[in-house]
DNA sequence: AGTCAGTTTGACAAGGTTGTCAATTTTGAT
DNA sequence: ATCAAAATTGACAACCTTGTCAAACTGACT
């Protein structure tokens, strides 16, 4: 039995094949009755459309992109996963592109890398994920190529196209406001990447619940970090062996939050009662750790899926204007303690 | 500009547009000079052939399928990675597919799932990873719908199609042999999933090990598993509240092994002066522990990148018959340790 | 020179869909 | 009942490539 054409399907429905066609692409001008004839016959021969042709004649390739460089990213993954969700619901598939190195090229050569991307399939709109996601030579390029991005993460300048993400200034700040309500004072700061937005922005609510508490920002206890767990386990050793160490450890995220409790398990500190520590995103580890690991929750799967949805409506005429703020929570664990003493 | 196409390249060659193909396709019977002149053509106009026209008229689709479930997994993202890079050095795409629920179905239920798969692309051959590998209901649906299919890990009964592995029994028993060097006698086991083939070679391999060295396989330390991270932390809960617990516990993977040195942290143990730890996988959680955990690390990145290139192989003529397999390593850290007194 | 096999090349159809446009039917207003 | 406008429908071309088959060419051997 070779697979039916929408011929067979016209024939068996007494009517013509671009009056098919009308019916499974939901165009108007077909009489109801009609429409169910049509619907009736597609079922009974199981009928589906031609990939190839479709996407040859309508030059669309129903086909969504996921640039990213890393296979090995847990928060990269949770993303895809949603995506993926959202693909398969409106039709389209999503294919994994994995980019030469982009950091550092100009426009021209970024630009060259994705019109000559060995992939075969041209996707007809690309997702960024960060640290993708920050590269504004990336978004030009894709821009002047004439493909639509959606790009989950915030955004530094160049807020066209699609933007998920959440409120990662807000998020910290009531991070910080909670470990102060714990009645810490000293509370020390591992910054992420420092091409990522989100480095800046969680940085900014840090200071902002400072300012808010009347707290000081001290500049020895705020520490650089690349969001890996080694830059954590490197930040908190030297936080650790300053002369008067923070009692409270903010991380940018969980996995440099996780070198903070190494560090300090192996310095013999006993946690949360002499260190606190807080992490970022909610991955998978942060119920491995001893003490369970008080963080930040990403709606990663919903990022993800608004991303995809986002952008395959806004291919067909709505042009979404805003980015979209997801809402973020604290979920509080055991690695964020009550301060001891006062001070 | 418009993108250039066929036409575009055999005019400025002189040449037919067949002969293009044939050059493009490297079919034989064309000219060196003829050739050269051609790719000269298609280098200056950059043309790219049209994958819509190209699978419509050749009835290929040049896409790989990755079938999965769970979006949140470090192993198959690996393993998706490697497959990527395998896939865009052969011409080739790689989509993600998330079938429904598909266990326990009949294999009428799973062929009418693939066939009706809400992805209008549809993929040249299919990449199944475990547990999902493991499937043979899936497999038999895939061979009946003529579907190539390589799959990553170890396979029950049916061997047909690309298989790419570990030698899980070996591993396993090159890891026992390991722990009763340091002077266990007394080791735990805590197996993984009944329905994975993995579970079953692992469990064999600990027999093996315990059997050479003259040691009793004793049932009251081997406990069950599900490969999560809690079903390990409640298994070592129990054999650690036994009258003569274990000296050391091997569990079937890292995150059953994360929740034995949990477990263990918790009750006061000293690691791994009080029970040595032994895991499986060597996954980003590994060094993330402490004591960092002794694992046995899979390839899992070059797993994929064959998996999918065999498959891609496979189906232009060269059936690989036996199953590949790839070596494994042992990787000794600090969570296994010689026991302090003799057993 | 003539024959034959093998190599190289191109004309043309086919693959399954959607866009264009014209033909036909229905609707609504007079 | 009449006519214009709108809705419905279908014929046909177009999208770009590859497979088929026949034509043209090459060179070796009678």
């Amino acid at each position: 039995m070779a697979t039916p054409k929408m011929k067979d399907v016209a024939d068996l429905a007494g009517v013509s094949i671009k009056t098919v066609s009308r019916v499974l692409n939901n165009e108007p001008h077909v009489q109801d009755v009609v429409r169910e004839k049509v619907r009736a016959a597609v079922q009974k021969l199981n009928y589906i459309p031609s990939h190839s042709a479709r996407s040859l004649r309508g030059s669309k390739s129903y086909n969504i992109g996921l640039v990213c460089h890393s296979g090995r990213n847990v928060y990269i993954n949770a993303i895809q996963f949603g995506a993926v969700i959202a693909c398969q619901q409106r039709g389209y598939s999503l294919q994994v592109i994995l980019p030469p190195p982009l950091s550092g090229r100009s426009l021209d050569e970024v630009i060259d890398v994705f019109t000559k991307l060995n992939s075969p399939q041209k996707p007809d709109g690309i997702l960024l994920v960060s640290p993708l996601a920050n590269d504004l030579t990336i978004k030009a390029a894709l821009d002047s190529l004439g493909i639509p991005v959606a790009r989950v993460g915030p955004i530094s300048i160049d807020v066209s196209g699609v933007v998920v993400q959440i409120n990662d200034h807000q998020a910290t700040k009531e991070a910080i406001e909670h470990i102060i309500e714990l009645g810490h004072r000293r509370i020390g700061f591992i910054r992420g990447h420092e091409a990522q937005r989100a480095t800046h922005e969680r940085y900014d609510g840090y200071c902002a619940a400072l300012k808010e508490a009347g707290l000081p920002i001290l500049p020895e206890i705020i520490h650089s970090g690349e969001f890996s767990f080694e830059s954590g386990l490197a930040a908190a050793e030297h936080l650790m062996s300053l002369k008067t160490p923070p009692t409270a450890i903010f991380a940018s995220n969980d996995d440099m939050a996780a070198g903070v409790i190494m560090a300090a398990t192996k310095r013999g500190l006993s946690l949360p009662s002499d260190l606190s520590v807080f992490g970022f995103d909610d991955s998978e580890i942060a119920i491995r750790l001893l003490p369970n690991l008080t963080t930040v929750r990403q709606p990663l799967h919903e990022l993800g899926e608004l991303a995809a949805s986002s952008l395959i409506d806004s291919m067909s005429g709505q042009t979404s204007a805003a980015p979209i703020i997801l809402s973020h929570e604290l979920i509080v664990r055991d690695s964020v303690a009550r301060i001891p003493n006062g001070r």
